[in-house]
DNA sequence: GTCACTTAGTCGTCTAGAGGAGCAATGCTG
DNA sequence: CAGCATTGCTCCTCTAGACGACTAAGTGAC
C-alpha cells in the first residue's frame, strides 16, 4: 500500500493529511473490505507524529463510518453500505400519479422559493463504478451532469446524473436544467422506451466535499438516494444519486382501498 | 446547570461519564438549542480530569450532532433536526397498492427469513412530545407499543407507534404482533376512518441505546421514518417511529403512463 | 492431546503539558 | 469619535509518555 508523508507546507493539518491518504487508499482499492489498517505503531513510525495524532487521523474514519476498530485486533476496512438490502414493508412497489413533478413545484407548495445552480455537465470516461451500474463496455464514455438545488438560497438537494454517450449523443439532454422529468421526457422523445425505475435509500456520513456544497456542520449524516432508470429491455439508461440534507423529505398518501 | 461528578466504581471510563451528563443536561432541558456548553477550562477544572478527557467527552456529543463547536467562541447545543422541511419532488403524493404488507412478507420476498422480537406494550402519560403530535389533551394517556424486526436474526428495524388511550382502549391493538398492517386493520374494524398518512423521512445519529438494539458499530447513521395516521376529520389517530440500519429500503416502480 | 500460562501486538483511556488561531471586548491613540 | 492594539477566553492541534485490556499465538505442564 503506497502512503505518502506529512507536508508541512500543506495548510491541512497532519492528522487530516493522513485521514485523507488513508481515504484515499481505501478509495483507490489498495485497501478493500476486510483489510486491516497499518496499526497506530506502523503510522507513528511511517508519519514520524505522536500517537494521538494518528488516532486522530483514524478516528476520522470511524466517524465517517468507512473503518471499525477492534479492541486488541486492529482497525478494518468496513464493508460497503450495501451489506444488507432489504425492501421495506411500505415501500416496496409503487405508482407514480402523475409523472415527475419538478423540484421547483413541490418547493413552491412547501412555501419556498426553489433555485437551482452549479449546473456543470461533463463527458469522459466512466469510473469503474459506473460503468458497471450502466453495465458499459469498457471503453464507453458517460454524460454526467451534477446540479445543487436549493431553496430559499439554502442548499437542500444535489444530484448527478449519468447517462451513456451513446444515449445521452446528440440529445438537447446536455441542456436540461429542469429536474429529472425533463430528462426522462426527452429520453423518451427520443425513442427510449423506460420501464421501470429502482431507488435505493440509505444514509451516511458525508464527505468534506459535500458538507461543503450541503452547508452542513459536522455530525450531521445526509439521506442518499440511489436512483436507476430501465428501459424495457432492462438495459440501464440512467443512473442518478441524489444527497439530501437530514431532514429530507415529507411523504402524504391516501389510504388504499380495501 | 447540574453536573455530578466521576464516580471511579463506575465500570464507564471518565469520559463517557462526562458525556453521559452533558447528554443527560441537554435532554432535561437545562441547555437548550443556542445555549452554550461550559468551556474546556471549567469542565477541568469541574472533574479534575485532564484536557484530552473533556475534549473526548464533548467530542461524542459532536459525533451524534448535538452540539458544534466554533473555533474561539465555544460549543454550542445545536437547533434540532427539524429545521427545513421541504417535500421532495419524488415523494410528494402517492398510493398505496395493495394495503400495507406484513415486514414479513416483504422480507421473505427478499430472501431473509423474518422475525419479531421485543415486543412491548405499555400504557401511561404522554411526553409533550406525543402529546403534541397526537393533539391529546394535557392529561390523556397513550398506549405505546415497540417492535424489532430482524432479518435472519439479524436486527434491521425498530419501531414504536403511540395512540390515544382513548383510541386502542376496548381494542386488541395491544395484542397485535404483527407490522402496522394489522393495526389500521384493527382501527377500521373498529370504526374509526383512516384518511390519510404523513410520512417523514430524515436521518441521525442513533444514540448508544439505538446502535444496540439494531446491533450498529459507530459511525452509522439511521434512517428515521415517522408516520402519522389521521381520520377524516384529521385528527392523529397513531403516530409510529421507525428507525432504520442505514441501508434502509429498496424502491421499484412502474413508469407512469404519460 | 489438552489445558493453562506467557508473550507480543493491538487498541482504549488518561495525564500534563505546549503553542497556535479565532473571537470579542477593552482600552488606547490619533 | 473612529480606528487600532491589547488582552483574555475559547477551541485546535500536537507531543511524549503511561497503564490497561483484549486477542491470538506460542510454550510448557499434565
Amino acid at each position: 500500500m503506497q502512503l505518502g508523508g506529512i507536508d508541512r507546507a500543506d495548510d491541512r493539518p497532519p492528522y487530516r493529511q493522513i485521514a485523507d491518504q488513508l481515504r484515499a487508499a481505501i478509495d483507490r482499492g489498495d485497501l478493500v473490505a476486510g483489510d486491516k489498517l497499518p496499526s497506530e505503531a506502523v503510522l507513528i513510525e511511517h508519519y514520524g507524529v505522536a500517537r494521538m495524532t494518528v488516532r486522530q487521523a483514524v478516528q476520522e474514519l470511524r466517524n465517517e463510518g468507512r473503518v471499525v476498530a477492534e479492541h486488541g485486533k486492529g482497525t478494518f476496512v468496513r464493508q460497503p453500505v450495501q451489506v444488507r438490502r432489504l425492501a421495506s414493508e411500505r415501500f416496496a412497489r409503487r405508482h407514480r400519479e402523475a409523472g415527475l413533478a419538478a423540484f421547483s413545484v413541490e418547493a413552491q407548495k412547501a412555501g419556498f422559493t426553489p433555485n437551482v445552480d452549479q449546473l456543470e455537465i461533463a463527458t469522459g470516461p466512466a469510473s469503474p463504478e459506473i460503468r458497471d451500474r450502466l453495465r458499459l463496455a469498457d471503453d464507453e464514455e458517460v454524460v454526467s451532469r451534477s446540479r445543487r438545488y436549493l431553496a430559499d438560497g439554502q442548499p437542500v438537494e444535489t444530484a448527478v446524473s449519468y447517462l451513456p454517450a451513446s444515449v445521452a449523443a446528440g440529445s438537447r439532454i446536455v441542456e436540461a436544467d429542469s429536474g429529472p422529468g425533463g430528462i426522462y421526457a426527452r429520453l423518451e422523445d427520443m425513442g427510449f422506451e423506460l420501464d421501470h425505475f429502482t431507488e435505493e435509500v440509505s444514509a451516511r456520513m458525508p464527505t468534506a466535499e459535500e458538507r461543503r456544497r450541503l452547508q452542513l456542520t459536522d455530525g450531521v449524516p445526509v439521506v442518499v438516494l440511489v436512483r436507476t432508470a430501465y428501459d424495457t429491455t432492462g438495459r440501464p439508461l440512467e443512473v442518478c444519486d441524489t444527497l439530501k440534507a437530514a431532514p429530507a423529505y415529507v411523504l402524504e398518501y391516501e389510504v388504499p382501498a380495501r
